[in-house]
DNA sequence: CTGTCCTGCGCT
DNA sequence: AAAGCGCAGGACAG
């Protein structure tokens, strides 16, 4: 390859490059980027732009920051972790050559993202939303290709990022030295190569990847993924609005506590030690009172302790286990009691708030808040069974108001004067999901009669009236019980998780084995077809692939975990077929100004002027529940909406 | 210094 | 030995 003629300096050369570009119905493109915020694609700065289209290659620096050769070096001074200043010896280049504005760049390029050929990039979403600042903050249009969610699609289990893709389809090993994670500091032309070939074989794989979609017939649902992306383009340019102050009161208020937590724990104890490193903590816990530990009796063995054990070696005290569980059972300790108090502040804390406002000091820990909001990476491939992902930060996996504390967290998601947010969430999906496919039995009759088994159950295990299940119950011995039992977790677990005797567990499991014949028939005949195809899989409601290769396996246990892992995904992928549907109806279907802002698993929350509200509610309602949706399965879907200033009011 | 594994825990 | 995630801190390897 001649890399020179690639490069693309002048204006004069990009206008060429564009009209070549122009004679074709699709093509290829992908950004190199700086800066501080380099993977954070509404602030980075983008250095370099690649297309690539049948004949065309053209790569088109703006802002490298150096040239080809090394020509000094420089003593720089930083702060290590421990806030000791040191001297790096940092190598000094050359200037780059001459480069085009981006401003001139995103000028002559805008028309080809607003024309109706196919967009391909890998990993489009952040290809997208990191040149939609270069462009008055619009965004490319579709239609799109994602290779990493068509590369996904057609295997949810092997590495689908580019350089192993490449490597797998075409052989080519093209990048051994990493240059994608260091742009800034790799030479000139290196970067300009490396560009130019990412590009080149991101539309490679896309000629790859749509054969393989038609082999495996999957177009339907890649057409829904490419669906879902632009709705997830809007979102990751919204992003979620929070509540700064509030953050940085929480913050104060947290750090008070945990210091006065941690006091008590070492007062109780006698001693001071790290309270984050497990080790230690089990060392003040199981060690014999003689020796100053609380000489507890250690339950149950961390996963490495039970490898151990196997291996025939001999395990210790600091081999068991120091989690929640385990510390409730000695729970009446006072060195226990104070641990448990500071386990839960210490991780919201590190998690939620140092997480959101980062660390000046480490360039790992960057603050997530970019004015007052928080942008989230729905990852689209980012789970094997077609749920999404979320992270940097995760939005997932927000405190539930429960406890004072996880209610102020999950208050901190806010809408901002003049806004509220709907939150709608499916009710019992997975469980509609299993009376779907199961057919004809009691559970498909009660949700035609419109039971909530959560509360059913959970009154059955509490021995409660059903009016006095509260919604914490519902939760802990209503949806965890049913969704436990029903992917097949065992009577020990279920005895330990709805501290019950065992005996009771074992009815329990019996009863739902007599009552509801049909799901295990239809867990039966799904293994059975799955078992029959090469390689074994299912697929979901809108047709959607889950590989399962284990399910065949000579070993028990792991055939066995294979069998609970292809029922769940048939089930949990079917329910993510449903909220990506749901998603992409809301989407169209939301009045000018409302905002679909994030989701989290079978929920939508939605940003909504306060003058919108109605008309939004009937667009969530319509998108997630009307006709189109609710006729893909055979019992009634159902959602519980709300109307709310802060997320935590949700509940 | 960076990268990886382990433990533990937040959520659906 | 229910399923599916991501993140933090410690410990350790390079
Ligand atoms: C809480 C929980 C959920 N899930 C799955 C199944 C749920 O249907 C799905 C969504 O979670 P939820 O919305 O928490 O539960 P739900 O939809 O069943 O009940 P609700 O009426 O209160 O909304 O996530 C599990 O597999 N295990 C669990 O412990
Ligand atoms: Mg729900
Ligand atoms: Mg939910």
């Amino acid at each position: 390859m001649r890399l020179a003629r690639h490069i693309v300096s002048d204006v004069e050369h990009l206008r060429h490059v564009v009209k070549e570009i122009s004679r074709h119905d699709h093509f290829a493109w992908d950004i190199e980027t700086i800066g501080e915020y380099a993977t954070t694609p509404i602030r980075n700065d983008v250095a370099w732009i690649a297309f690539s289209a049948p004949g065309v290659d053209a790569v088109i620096p703006m802002r490298h920051p150096i040239g080809n050769k090394i020509i000094g070096e420089r003593k720089e001074p930083r702060t290590d972790k421990n806030g000791k200043v040191r001297n790096f010896r940092v190598p000094v280049w050359d200037e780059p050559p001459p480069q085009l504005r981006p401003s001139i760049v995103f000028e002559e390029t805008y028309e080809l993202f607003e024309s109706d050929r196919e967009k391909v990039a890998q990993n489009l979403t952040f290809d997208a939303i990191s040149i939609a600042k270069h462009r008055g903050g619009s965004l490319p249009k579709p239609p799109f290709h994602d290779t990493l969610v068509s590369s996904w699609l057609l295997d949810e289990n092997r590495l689908n990022g580019l350089k192993p893709r490449v490597r797998e389809e075409f052989g080519s090993d093209y990048d051994q030295g990493k240059t994608g994670k260091h742009i800034a500091t790799t030479l000139f032309n290196d970067v300009a190569r490396y560009n130019l070939l990412d590009t080149r074989f991101t539309r490679w794989l896309r000629n790859r990847n749509l054969k393989g979609l038609e082999d495996q017939r999957l177009f339907p649902v890649f057409r829904l993924e490419m669906d879902v992306l632009e709705v997830l383009l809007s979102m990751g340019m919204e992003g979620a609005p929070l509540d700064v102050p509030a953050l940085h009161s929480l913050k104060d208020h947290l750090e008070k506590l945990i210091e006065q937590q941690e006091a008590d724990v070492y007062r109780s104890a006698g001693k001071a030690f790290n309270l984050n490193a497990p080790r230690q903590v089990a060392e003040v816990l199981y060690s014999p009172k003689a020796k100053g530990g609380q000489g507890i009796k250690p339950t149950k063995l961390t996963a490495g302790g039970k490898k151990k054990k196997q291996a025939g070696e001999r395990v210790t005290f600091l081999d068991y286990t120091t989690d929640a569980d385990a510390l409730e059972k000695a729970a009446g300790n006072p060195v226990v009691d104070a641990l448990l108090a500071f386990k839960e502040s210490s991780k919201l804390l590190s998690t939620y708030v140092y997480g959101y406002l980062g660390d000046a000091t480490a360039k790992d820990r960057p603050c997530q808040i970019h004015s007052g909001k928080i942008h989230t990476n729905f990852k689209q491939y980012g789970t094997v069974t077609g749920r999404f992902s979320s992270s940097e930060p995760n939005l997932q996996n927000i405190p539930r108001p429960g406890t004072d504390l996880g209610k102020r967290i999950r208050g901190l998601f806010i809408a901002p004067p003049g806004y509220k947010l709907i939150v709608a969430d499916y009710s019992q999906i997975e469980l509609r999901i299993l009376a779907h496919f199961a057919g004809p039995g009691a559970l498909h009759q009660g949700f035609l009669d419109g039971i909530d088994p959560h509360t059913i159950t959970a009154a059955g295990i509490l021995n409660l009236p059903h009016d006095q299940v509260t919604g914490e119950q519902r939760t802990d011995y209503g949806k965890r019980i049913n969704f436990l039992i029903g992917y097949g977790g065992g009577e020990h677990l279920l005895a330990e998780v709805a501290k019950i005797p065992l005996t009771e567990a074992q009815n329990i499991i019996g009863q739902h084995e007599a009552s509801f014949p049909e799901i295990y028939a239809y867990k039966k005949k799904l293994l059975s077809v799955a078992r029959s195809r090469n390689p074994p899989h299912i697929r979901t409601l809108t047709g959607r692939i889950r590989r399962v290769p284990d399910v065949i396996s000579p070993t028990k246990w792991i055939r066995q975990k294979a069998e609970r892992q292809i029922i769940n995904s048939h089930i949990q992928g079917s329910a993510a077929d449903i909220i990506k549907i749901a998603m992409v109806r809301t989407h169209s279907l939301l009045p000018e100004g409302a905002k679909l802002i994030l989701t989290v698993h079978d929920e939508l929350v939605t940003l909504v002027p306060d003058t919108l509200i109605e008309e939004a509610r009937v667009a969530i309602h319509e998108g997630m529940l009307g006709e189109g949706i609710k006729n893909l399965i055979s019992v009634p879907l159902e959602s519980d909406t709300k109307v709310v200033d802060r997320w935590s009011e949700a509940k």
